[in-house]
DNA sequence: TCGAAAAAAGGACATTTGTCCCGCTTGAAA
DNA sequence: TTTCAAGCGGGACAAATGTCCTTTTTTCGA
């Protein structure tokens, strides 16, 4: 559930090394804004090392997190293909590290390079598959059985993750997380 | 709410003059299963006329609906990067015609036709992008605001769509489905 | 054209989740 | 060190949703 792209992240280390004048490297600390929701940037980023949120703020003041992200997952890469804000926000979770590869290179690599073309279709095509399984289930079953798959995949997310943004993640509110945490301590250890 | 590509349209109606030994359509009748959760197909689809639910069908029984396709979208095109089986199920909603593309002569074009890969690159991105919002809105707001929303998406939905795939595409039972139209009915006209 | 089967509507009750609180803990900044 | 904001945990009640069931309507094949 944080998602990971080791593919991805071998070949922006072979960037950072050939083409290190044409990239840029950017640290985050912890809470910082990575990216806003609805600016526009002239860069696709790639993370290097950390956790990021992706998430989108609702005029409701209520915000729903789509996924975490670590190691060689891209952001922003929608907004290279469809011109205009980007559609969620991005943030720094623990601190974090990024790849910025600007829109010029970007284009380059993908018209000229079929391996980087192929990484990023992949990775597109990864995301595009991940969100179905994860929100079928999340409306399927129990916020119980929501939160026990959250730490088969991930043992640490509670000790990581703080608790507003696994209840923004699982779509409910502090509140009922807290007591369906309880619930299950109850049950088992 | 019911996506479309109308590039993708329009180079499929190229590739049905230009490449039409190599490709075939194939119609399906209401409600017939295009393709099945964790089978495999040899081709990418590209739906040419009709209305297709791409859904996972849950272990308890439940059914999630994705998302609603007309001319133009992909179905099958993750099956491509990913051996493996499809992820979601598709099924007819309306009589639908298909476009199938053998993955040979996919992997061809994504290759040598930089117009086709840009086509999918960007019809990838606009699935990922499509969902973000979706889901956010979906768990932010109340049932009837996501009512409401569809009628303004597609203002037919309700003589279109079958009520159950309403409510599987919205997440909820058919009652509660039914007892939100009533207190919209009961509100406005 | 009839009859079976599926779809639709909604009543009654149980369960889940949200909202609005309050009090406690913790960590970072003054 | 003190202080204050943010995070955490949970009580009490309200609102939303699910489950189970019955009745009516519609559809479609024999």
């Amino acid at each position: 559930m944080i998602r990971t792209n080791p593919k991805l992240l071998a070949y922006s280390k072979t960037l950072l090394e050939k083409d290190r004048a044409q990239v840029s490297v950017t640290h985050y600390k912890r809470k910082e804004e990575i990216m806003g929701q609805g600016h526009r940037y002239p860069y696709v980023g790639i993370i290097i090392k950390g956790i990021v949120k992706c998430f989108i703020n609702e005029a409701n003041g209520k915000a729903f997190i789509q996924e975490f992200m670590t190691e060689g997952m891209e952001v922003g890469e929608l907004e290279f293909f469809e011109k205009g804000g980007a559609t969620c926000s991005v943030a720094a979770v623990t601190p974090v590290t990024i790849l910025e590869i600007p829109h010029q290179l970007f284009k380059i690599l993908l018209d000229k390079e079929l391996t980087f073309n192929r990484l990023i279709l992949e990775s597109l095509a990864d995301k595009v598959r991940y969100k179905a399984p994860r929100h079928a289930f999340q409306t399927s079953y129990s916020l119980e059985r929501n939160i026990e798959k959250m730490g088969e995949l991930y043992p640490d997310f509670l000790k990581v993750l703080p608790k507003g943004d696994i209840a923004n993640y699982l779509g409910v509110s502090a509140r009922s997380l807290n007591r369906a945490l309880k619930t299950l301590r109850e049950e088992h250890g």
